[in-house]
DNA sequence: AACTTTAATCGTAATATTACGATTAAGTAG
DNA sequence: CTACTTAATCGTAATATTACGATTAAAGTT
C-alpha cells in the first residue's frame, strides 16, 4: 500500500503528523537553520549551502513551504525564502503541547 | 534514488530529523498520545485502539523504538510499551532548541 | 503434550520519497 | 529582441514507507 490512512486521525493528528514529518529531513533541518542564522534567504544561497542539487533543493523547499513553515517572497528573478513567524509560532505550540502532555507517569 | 544523503549532514541534523521523522505519521502520534493518557500500554490495546491491523501497529511501534521515544517490557506474552521518560525529555529539549532558535528576524 | 493468546516477523503490493539532469518560465541586462 | 540568470517543474530511477494477511515464536492454560 504505501497509503497512510488520514481519514481514520482526527485532524489535530494528522496536522501534527504533517508539520513533524516536514521537519524530518536532515536537508530540511538544515534549510531551516540556514534561514534562522542567516541574514540572506535567496534560493541560490541555500542550494550553494547544501550538497544537493538545485532541483532537489527546491523540491525540499516546498515541502517546507507546504507545511507552512517558510515563505517564499519572489523578487525580481530571485526568491527570498523566510521562516512564516505565525506558523512557527503555531507549530512550536501544537509540538510542545505534545511534549508537554507527559507528565513522567508510565505504568511500567 | 530515494536514498537521503546522510553523510552529507551533521549528526545534530541527522539526529533531529530522525526525531521529528519518527512523529512524522498520525498514527505513531496517536499511539504517543494513548501511551500518555492511557495507564494500560500493553501492545492488544493500542492495537484495539488504532484502525490500523496489529502488524501494521507492531510496525509503527518498531518505529517508535527505534527512535528511542518508546520502550517495550515483555510481561509474560504481552508486552508493555511506555515513553522512554529519558529519550522523551532529550527529543523535547532538542526540538525545542530548533524552535526557540529562531527569534523573529526575517531579512525579508 | 496440545491448545490458546500475544506480538513479532515475513512476504508482498501499492504508493511515497529522495535525488538528479534536463527543460521550462520568468525576470534582467545588454 | 537576444542572451543570461534564477528557480520551478518534468521525467525518471532507486529506495523507503505504509499496510495487510499469514506465519512464527514465546508464554500461558488446560
Amino acid at each position: 500500500m504505501g497509503l497512510t490512512k488520514t481519514e481514520e486521525f482526527t485532524k489535530a493528528q494528522n496536522d501534527l503528523a504533517s508539520l513533524t514529518k516536514a521537519l524530518g529531513h536532515p536537508a530540511r533541518i538544515a534549510i531551516l537553520q540556514f534561514l534562522i542564522k542567516s541574514k540572506s534567504c535567496v534560493c541560490g544561497d541555500i542550494v550553494d549551502e547544501l550538497p544537493l542539487s538545485q532541483s532537489t533543493v527546491s523540491q525540499h523547499l516546498y515541502e517546507l513551504k507546504k507545511a507552512g513553515l517558510i515563505k517564499g517572497d519572489i523578487e525580481g528573478p530571485t526568491v527570498c525564502y523566510c521562516i512564516d513567524e505565525k506558523a512557527w509560532s503555531k507549530a512550536k505550540k501544537v509540538i510542545g503541547e505534545l511534549f508537554e502532555s507527559y507528565k513522567g507517569i508510565n505504568c511500567c
